[in-house]
DNA sequence: TACCAGGTAAAAA
DNA sequence: TTTTTACATGGT
């Protein structure tokens, strides 16, 4: 057992971000949490799965404290994880290095975005622990329903990942690798999405794609190199850059979710052109991105 | 039943 | 070069 503790980067409210992404979960998809205060999540540390959970000591400023179990450690096993490495994941998970205040000084002006940020006040969204697996999802995630993503997502990573304390860790890139396509095909996804999910896994295990380099990369390379790979083009980038990295400015223009989404709130009911919708998200950068997270926070929890 | 849903590559024109 | 098509699940 490890437990290290962290400093949020400005203002930060783990419980808002917990609740924020249990409204972007399916309806009944999650039970009911007995400490909804806690992040809770399966992770893999130094290559050996382990229990993650995050809580927030104080508020302002921010602090937090990190715990991790793994099946090793415990009074008898071997010691858990080193603090840095806790400490790393953790910070990734919640994003801790992103500083919310330049993007409130901004919306604080915005007829719509100043009310919500005021009420989504240290909202941040969670991040993957690697980006090979938000790339995984990406593609799952390709042209089909949310819902139905996601019962293809719990296939496969109950199928290829790691059970630990009834939380699942997701796939590894070598565990994917050696995944038969026709056993990836039977979790849901189409024949082709399989040979895009292997060919990534095994771009990743042979060391072809360095993902581990890809924080220090701008938006632009990265979309570079995400588009090289087969089966990920334009939207799989924006996505991982998004939601895999945090980065706060990128505007989704080329997805059907948030052209309808931005249609409705910001437009006339309509959906949104891919032009249409940088149109609309101009007056927010640099933090575009940001803005369309906190409205569809802001739409899931029916603030607006 | 047919169509749409937070796309993409490959074939056809 | 541009347009059309196939693909999988789940809801309406």
């Amino acid at each position: 057992m490890t437990i290290v503790s962290l400093a949020s980067t400005g203002p930060y409210s783990l419980e808002l971000s917990l609740r924020a992404a249990e409204s972007f979960a399916p309806a009944g998809s999650s039970p009911p949490h007995e400490t909804p205060e806690v992040l809770r999540s399966a992770v893999r540390l130094d290559g050996e799965a382990a229990i993650l959970e995050v809580r927030q000591v104080n508020d302002e400023p921010a602090r937090l404290e990190a715990e991790v179990r793994t099946l090793g450690s415990g009074p008898s096993g071997r010691p858990g994880p080193p603090p840095e490495t806790v400490a790393d994941a953790a910070s990734r998970l919640v994003n801790a290095a992103l500083d919310l205040r330049p993007f409130y000084r901004l919306a604080a002006g915005h007829s719509l975005l100043g009310p919500l940020t005021g009420a989504l006040h240290g909202l941040k969204a969670f991040r993957p622990q690697t980006l090979f697996e938000m790339l995984v999802i990406a593609v799952i995630e390709q042209q089909i329903s949310l819902l139905a993503a996601y019962h293809i997502r719990e296939r496969i990573v109950h199928r290829f990942g790691d059970a630990i304390d009834g939380l699942t860790v997701f796939p590894t890139p070598e565990s994917l690798a050696q995944a038969p396509a026709q056993e990836l095909a039977e979790c849901g996804v189409s024949r082709r999405k399989a040979e895009y999910i292997g060919g990534l896994a095994e771009l990743v295990t042979a060391g072809a794609l360095d993902l581990g380099s890809w924080e220090q990369l701008s938006d632009d390379e990265i979309r570079d190199r995400v588009t090289a790979v087969r089966g990920f083009g334009r939207w799989s980038a924006d996505y991982l850059l998004i939601r895999g990295l945090g980065r706060p400015d990128v505007a989704p223009a080329d997805d059907l979710g948030i052209q309808t989404l931005l249609g409705r709130i910001l437009g006339d009911g309509r959906r949104l052109s891919p032009d249409e919708v940088r149109s609309a998200l101009a007056p927010f950068a640099p933090f575009r991105g940001l803005a369309v997270f906190y409205i569809l926070a802001g739409s899931r929890l029916s603030l607006i």
